[in-house]
RNA sequence: GCGGUUAUAGCUCAGUUGGUUAGAGCAUCAGCUUGUGGCGCUGAGGGUCGCCGGUUCGAGCCCGGUUAAUCGCCCCA
């Protein structure tokens, strides 16, 4: 015999389970709407050739690969067959998609002809990465997507965070919305000397929060960088500010771009990018509601691979939560501006946040948003004693559905208690029993499983008096 | 890809310095109660102690390997 397994990082969702992720879903989905959000949904597989390139080359190992169908070996050159990572792209040609943004970019580019631009779009589907899985973090999750396509005004990003907003308010989660700017840290790049050196800064500020400032400035040196400190402790100065203001006008008045030796068109590439950066900034926070909760976080250098403009994380802030609970970021997003370039589309710009579904049931449940939602059914059980009753019962189910009540037949004539245990079980208000008494006067005993008590009512006023104690 | 921890019934876990036939709670099923539940009582079924090997008179327990899960690093939702 096989013990039954589930590959690493996948889950099964049993019905309670179930049953919250998809009310967390319902509600998101309510505010795209709202917010005029049309639904898109992509395959699970793309052309290994659309995924590659856009993740970096740590993400390009995150792929899930699917092995061609035939004598895919057969096909393969010789002399590659002994180089494992040079053969599977003779041998796979497909990928289970990464995420839900490049997806969309090759939807849009497919059928551009056909939407109507500002594209606005919502997307909730599963996501597949080949990572190691561990807390927080599975190979099959499920992200819920917001993009608008085809528009640059600072409106989107400011629509976007309101809907962050809006949701988790909806949601009961206190949360905590961080906002950073390229153009704020392209504004370092003369300070840090190269290009290279700018990316090994993003990674070491990036871990700010986990390994503490000095842990930074430690790591910075590690990586040679000594002269990266005095940036990254001017840029704790700046981030020590107590207003999203205050810090935009830090990086006003300091400059940071002006560095003595460094070339003059990286200076003048430097100073154009945060003169756009603050600008941007100062829109958004200005059409924001004036919430405490959206904040400007200089070291937040997320995913700048791809991202142009604003960027956007959001971490669980709720006093229900336990004091060790850490889970990454529950959500992220931004604004890049060549979305669709890698497709043959140039000049589409586009800025979106994702909504990390897993994440957020996970920290809703460790903040006992669930311990209170009962699972109790508003409804009737239909208890048939004998075949016989089964046609009085079939009946009766069927006029309650019609009046909108929600009822089902027990599966079979087995004893009273093993229904009533299921009723019991599985929730129900009320119960209906029918055996032969009941058959022969034509009505129900309706047994109400709270109280405990019953009375025997005509099928004629059996869906007045179901109404009458749901209160419905 | 790298490191730590764990693995005993469907689930959560006990299991003493290695010593008869491996236990409990929950869950399931049956009975107490021919058509009245939640509680209770009685009973039943359910285990190759992850897998392979070693040490020993004797291994769930000690040792080696292996697989899986889990936590952390990298990266991310």
């Amino acid at each position: 015999m096989q013990k039954p397994s589930l590959p690493s990082g996948t889950r099964d969702f049993a019905p309670q389970v179930l049953k919250r992720r998809q009310a967390i879903m319902r509600v998101l989905e309510q505010v795209f709407l709202s917010h005029g959000f049309d639904p898109i949904e992509t395959p699970a597989l793309e052309n290994l050739k659309t995924l590659q390139g856009k993740y970096g080359d740590e993400g390009d190992q995150l792929l899930f690969r699917i092995l061609n169908s035939g004598d895919f070996m057969g096909k393969a050159p010789e002399e590659l067959r002994s180089d494992s990572k040079a053969l599977s792209s003779h041998i796979s040609d497909r990928g289970l998609r990464y995420d839900l943004t490049v997806p969309l970019a090759r939807f849009v580019v497919m059928n551009r002809g056909q939407l109507t631009f500002p594209f606005k779009r919502y997307q909730m589907q599963p996501v597949w990465r080949a990572d190691r899985p561990q807390k927080g973090r599975y190979r099959e999750f499920w992200q819920c997507d917001i993009d608008i396509v085809g528009a640059d005004s600072v409106l989107c990003e400011a629509e976007l965070v309101e809907m962050y907003l809006e949701s988790f308010a909806k949601l009961g989660l206190g949360v905590q919305v961080r906002i950073n700017h390229r153009g704020l840290l392209d504004a370092l790049l003369p300070a840090l000397g190269s290009k290279s050196a700018w990316n090994e800064f993003m990674i070491s500020i990036d871990k700010a929060d986990k390994i503490g400032r000095d842990g930074v400035s430690q790591d910075l040196i590690n990586r040679e960088m000594g002269h990266a400190v005095p940036v990254w402790e001017w840029l704790c100065e700046a981030q020590d500010l107590d207003s999203f203001e205050a810090k935009l006008e830090a990086f006003e008045d300091r400059k940071i771009y002006e560095v003595e030796d460094a070339n003059a068109q990286s200076v003048e590439q430097g100073k154009t990018a945060c003169e756009k950066a603050i600008h941007d900034l100062k829109l958004l926070k200005s059409l924001l509601p004036d919430q405490a909760s959206v904040v400007l976080d200089l070291t937040l250098a997320r995913g700048l691979s791809y991202y142009t403009g604003a960027v956007f994380e959001v971490s669980a802030d709720d006093a229900r939560l336990p004091a060790d609970f850490r889970l990454g970021s529950i959500g992220g997003g931004g604004r890049y501006d060549n979305l669709t370039g890698a497709f043959g589309l140039a000049d589409v710009p586009g800025v979106g946040v994702s909504f990390g579904l897993d994440r957020i049931y996970d920290t809703m449940e460790a903040a006992g948003l669930f311990a209170e939602d009962s699972q109790a059914i508003a409804g009737v059980l239909l208890c048939p004693m004998d075949e016989e009753s089964f046609a009085l019962a079939t009946q009766a189910s069927r006029d309650l559905r019609a009046a909108g009540i929600p009822s089902e037949v027990y599966t079979s004539a087995a004893k009273l208690k093993k229904q009533l245990d299921y009723a019991n079980n599985r929730g129900y208000a009320l119960v209906g029993i029918i055996g032969d008494q009941e058959r022969a006067e034509q009505c129900i005993m309706l047994k109400n499983l709270q109280t405990g008590q019953q009375e025997k009512i005509g099928m004629q006023q059996l869906i007045a008096q179901v109404k009458g104690v749901l209160g419905v």
